[in-house]
DNA sequence: ATATTAAAAGATAAAAAACTCTTCTATTTG
DNA sequence: CAAATAGAAGAGTTTTTTATCTTTTAATAT
């Protein structure tokens, strides 16, 4: 569905969104271990992230990963976008690049609609929306 | 979504059930050629269904591959599943392993839906169905 | 100012997926 | 039976994705 890259991306901004909701910074190492994903690739994915400006960093001491209020309206389908472009929301289920309506492939028109419903399901959810169902262990990012 | 594999092997085994549908046998060259796609590739993913007995072939002069009437019955599930297995069924959105209706990520319940959309839809199409709309180049399973 | 902290950037490595080539085996046809 | 055909099997290559390591830069606090 989406690449691994993404699955993080959405882990960890959901996990940054709940940890600096009072203005707190959070670091690479405590994002990775909360949401059980290497470290190192994690810093990566953030880093681009924040070069996209979706999500903000300080260096220095007391340094990390935030969300401004305006970042935390933004939903996952922004995420799965600046990670894995919009293939997932645009592309054709049987790899064909010229599929469209006036030359379709055979499940183009089912395919439309889940496509379809995928989209509205991850704009709806925005990264702020998650936090009391996280905090009251109602939701998880990682095994436990 | 689908792994390249996996789009290649829908469009290949919608290939066959429209080509033999008269009892012929197809070669890999013509398949290659009808679905735009890798000769050698293509080889080796339909190697694999046969050896699964999704689809029939036959070496030697007039050899190729071709489908049963009880194979054109098999849906598109059936062939993703024998090919990318089921995670796309049943694999989290997240990617966590441990994610369930017990233990679900943020996104898990409206995720299911999702999935169980997508499943109901390929179970559904069955490779046999396509046949007309695609002679009535209504769809395609490529370029042109 | 200097030491410390933490992210950014760049280079590298490992693993998986996609793709190709060569040799072997079975089948058919003359 | 011999030659030709076409898939099966196995090995190999290339590309992409995933992951790691090292060096640099910026911020903070003493």
């Amino acid at each position: 569905m989406f690449s691994k890259t993404c699955e993080y991306a959405i882990r960890a901004m959901l996990f940054i969104a709940q940890k600096s909701k009072s203005g707190n910074k959070i670091g690479i190492k405590e994002i990775a271990k909360g949401i059980d994903a290497p470290e190192y690739f994690i810093a990566k994915i953030l880093q681009d992230l924040s070069r996209r400006g979706l999500v903000q960093s300080a260096k220095g001491p007391n340094g990390g990963f935030y969300l401004e209020k305006n970042e935390l309206k933004c939903s996952l389908a922004d995420v799965v976008r600046a990670v894995d472009g919009d293939r997932i929301f645009s592309g054709c289920g049987l790899g064909l690049k010229e599929c469209s309506e006036t030359h379709p492939c055979p499940i183009h028109h089912e395919f439309k609609k889940i496509r379809k419903d995928m989209r509205i399901m991850l704009e709806k959810a925005k990264l702020g929306t998650f936090n009391e169902s996280l905090e009251q262990h109602l939701a998880f990012l990682k095994r436990q």
